[in-house]
RNA sequence: GCCGGUGUGGCGAAAUGGCAGACGCACAGGACUUAAAAUCCUGGGACCCUAAAAAGUCGUGUCGGUUCGAGUCCGACCACCGGCACCA
């Protein structure tokens, strides 16, 4: 029974259960395990190497519940306590992750609990746990025995419990001649095991910084290819080399074909005259994931056209924030403090709008790069984005995730010319909050197009427009654009002075919009205009004022509907009109929307019983008078004894009865 | 397992602690039409009573709390969805 002879570094979280350490586990690819294993071993190990090997990442992880592993024949020594422990490889353990070698303390931790009871390895309980615990855990058929001496139980045989117990408590069986941690908790345990262990020379505390791996390659066309060229040295070993500034950018060659080579060589490899270089070197045939270029694109984008750099320092510092947009107008609005960092506003990206699902890697790989420029020098900022919106989920129409599996995938190219970029775009955000997950309903677009159609009819004249589609129908197909004069304004629409009543809807639609704007409630502010149209198809004269200002409103949702509009209602004026893209967003007139009379609910007990016709401006005295005065209102107080009356001057009335 | 989110009509949803269900979908009835499509009008939470209504009762995942008043605030729980995951 050969004992090792090197030593094996482990990584653990758990110092204070070291005396619990019964065997050790190598990952199947540690660098030692060829070294430890025994000759009578060496078929099983190989054997398992393999079939590790041979599994996915998926399999590993997702499908992989039940432990493997193989003995390696070999043992190691416990330092604290000099026990001979043995040594397994299996797959549970990570090769990436800590030192690819771990301790495991089957009594304190499920994995190795779980690995310990396949392979019958012992468990020593060195955490003793709270009686519920124990109560909990213990084996039905102890249901009888004193509870109490469960505790003795669990020190002496912690296997015959129903799992590992991996919560705090206070140590048990844990000292040597040196060295006691019996009773301490698990924090002071930790601390006094880590002196003693790096004292003797035995251990070190450390920080481990853990960033998901990430496949950085792909054997495709689509993609970056990497500037690096491989050689060989004297000894005939590959090793590689980055391209020299001077040949950057490296452009992929043009191929006829994309496909891999018949010899699993990646499309790349197919461009001999690119792949071989003069001094016999040879090109790196992957290519960058998307990842690669979405990860920096902002910053690209800041400064496009730029030959000497990805980004020039000026366009950098002016867009990405560490000149804080001096150059802005003075007279923009004050920030209050919290959006103010380290001096700037809104430094970087104003906003970056992403689903969970894509954002949390893409945001974390394109923060991780940014700070890698930073770090270099290359940028002027930490940090490259300033606000984060999930947006949520689109659901397939049966209310799960879209996938082609479940077929229950939407096309927006289908989408797209069935109904129209607007009806399109419009859907999507009178669908809900921008952040919730919602699932799809095509008969959804099926009424915002009908609300568009709506907006269509109110500004055009529909005899006019059944020319223009008789006309369309025979004209030749190049032609058709030209025929769109056809289509004649709305003779209802005239150069007219709005009415009050006809203002006062429109400012508080301006009002509704402008503020959901800002606060990328969308649902909402489409509907507000869904009430104004359905109130102006009403309207016997319509002035062609309040229209344009609808089309500004309209413009940010139905960019291309309103602006079409725009032009053809810019006609009942005589001077040409500019895009209505370039026009001033509306503003709103609080004095438009003070109301004279209001309704207000009156309740007797917090139960809504009548509503009320009052002055806006009644104060408590009136409000109660007529309150009180309300035939419904009296049905429940008549003959009972008024407590309190409760008033919210422009809300409500509440009257509390005995 | 850890982290995050969401529960309101048949459906997507709305509602500064103050009239629950705006707006839209679906559905039903009607108008226009030879007919259909399109369009327009009307009606829809449940229960109870009624010829029909009015009035009344209940109702925002469950249980409890705060309050004159709770979808909204507080506490506990349940369910569903998303992200990450043998990370020692």
């Amino acid at each position: 029974m050969p004992i090792a002879d090197s030593k094996i570094r482990v990584f653990t979280t758990r110092p204070d259960t070291l005396f619990g350490a019964t065997y050790m586990v190598l990952s199947p690819e540690h660098k030692l395990v060829p070294q430890l294993t025994t000759p009578e071993q060496k078929k099983a190990i190989e054997d398992y190497k393999a079939f590790a090997a041979g599994k996915s990442d998926l399999e590993r992880t997702e499908l992989a519940k039940e432990k493997t592993g193989v003995f390696t024949g070999a043992y190691a020594l416990n330092p604290v306590n000099g026990a001979k422990i043995p040594i397994w490889i299996a797959d549970y353990v990570l090769a990436s992750y800590g030192t690819g070698a771990i301790m495991a303390v089957p009594a304190h931790d499920e994995r190795d609990w779980e690995f310990a009871q396949k392979f019958e390895l012992p468990i020593r309980a060195v955490v003793m746990p709270p009686v519920e615990w124990l109560k909990k855990n213990a084996p039905a058929d102890w249901s009888h025995l004193d509870p109490n001496s469960f505790t003795v139980e669990f020190a002496k045989i912690p296997k015959n419990f129903k799992t590992a117990f991996t919560d705090e408590g206070h140590a048990i069986n844990s000292k040597n001649l040196e060295v006691s941690l019996d009773s301490l908790g698990v924090t002071e345990a930790k601390a006094k095991i880590t002196a003693w262990l790096e004292e003797k020379g035995l251990g070190k505390k450390t920080i481990n910084y853990k960033l998901r791996d990430w496949l950085f390659s792909r054997q495709r066309y689509w993609g970056e290819p990497f500037p690096i060229i491989w050689k060989k040295d004297a000894a005939g070993n590959l090793y590689h080399e980055a391209l020299p500034e001077s040949s950057l950018p490296l452009l992929p060659p043009s191929l006829e074909d994309y496909k891999p080579t018949p010899d699993g060589q990646p499309p790349l490899a197919r461009a001999k005259d690119w792949l071989n270089l003069p001094d016999g070197s040879v090109r790196e045939t992957n290519t960058m994931p998307q990842w690669a270029g979405s990860c920096w694109y902002y910053l690209r984008y800041t400064d496009a056209k730029n030959a000497g750099g990805f980004v020039g320092k000026e366009a950098e510092q002016y867009w990405m924030g560490s000149r804080g947009r001096q150059s802005a107008p003075s007279s923009a609005p004050e920030k209050n403090a919290s959006t103010n960092v380290g001096g700037y506003e809104t430094p970087g990206v104003d906003l970056y709008v992403g689903g969970t699902e894509h954002a949390v890697l893409h945001l974390l790989y394109a923060r991780f790069w940014h700070k890698v420029l930073f770090d270099l020098g290359y940028v002027s900022t930490p940090e490259p984005f300033f606000k984060l919106v999930n947006q949520g989920l689109i659901q397939g129409e049966d209310g799960q995730k879209m996938s082609k599996s479940r077929g229950n995938v939407v096309n927006p190219d289908d989408i797209l010319v069935e109904f129209g970029a607007d009806a399109f775009r419009l859907y999507e955000m009178f669908m809900g909050p921008l952040q919730d997950t919602k699932p799809w309903n095509t008969k959804g677009v099926e009424g915002v197009y009908r609300f568009l159609g709506r907006v269509w009819r109110l500004f055009v004249d529909e005899q006019s427009e059944t020319e223009f589609e008789q006309a369309e129908t025979n004209a030749e197909p190049q032609g058709r654009g030209e025929l769109l004069d056809l289509i004649k304004l709305n003779a209802a629409i005239k150069d007219v002075q709005p009415t009050p009543a006809q203002l006062k809807p429109l400012h508080a639609c301006i009002k509704k919009v402008t503020e959901d704007l800002e606060g990328m409630r969308f649902n909402t502010a489409i509907s507000a205009m869904m009430v104004s149209i359905n109130d102006a198809m009403t309207w016997e004269t319509k002035p062609a004022s309040l229209l344009k200002t609808f089309l500004q409103l309209l413009a940010p949702f139905a960019p291309h509907l309103a602006e079409e509009l725009w032009a053809k209602i810019s006609t009942i004026y005589s001077q040409p009109s500019t895009s209505l893209a370039y026009s001033p967003w509306p503003k709103f007139d609080p004095a438009r929307l003070i109301e004279s009379e209001i309704e207000i609910p009156v309740s007797v007990n917090g139960k809504m019983r009548d509503v009320i016709k009052v002055p806006a401006d009644a104060d408590h005295a009136t409000l109660e008078a007529i309150a009180k005065a309300s035939e419904k209102v009296k049905a429940f107080t008549d003959g009972k004894v008024i407590k309190k009356v409760i008033i919210v001057p422009k809300k409500m009335v509440n009257i509390v009865v005995a």
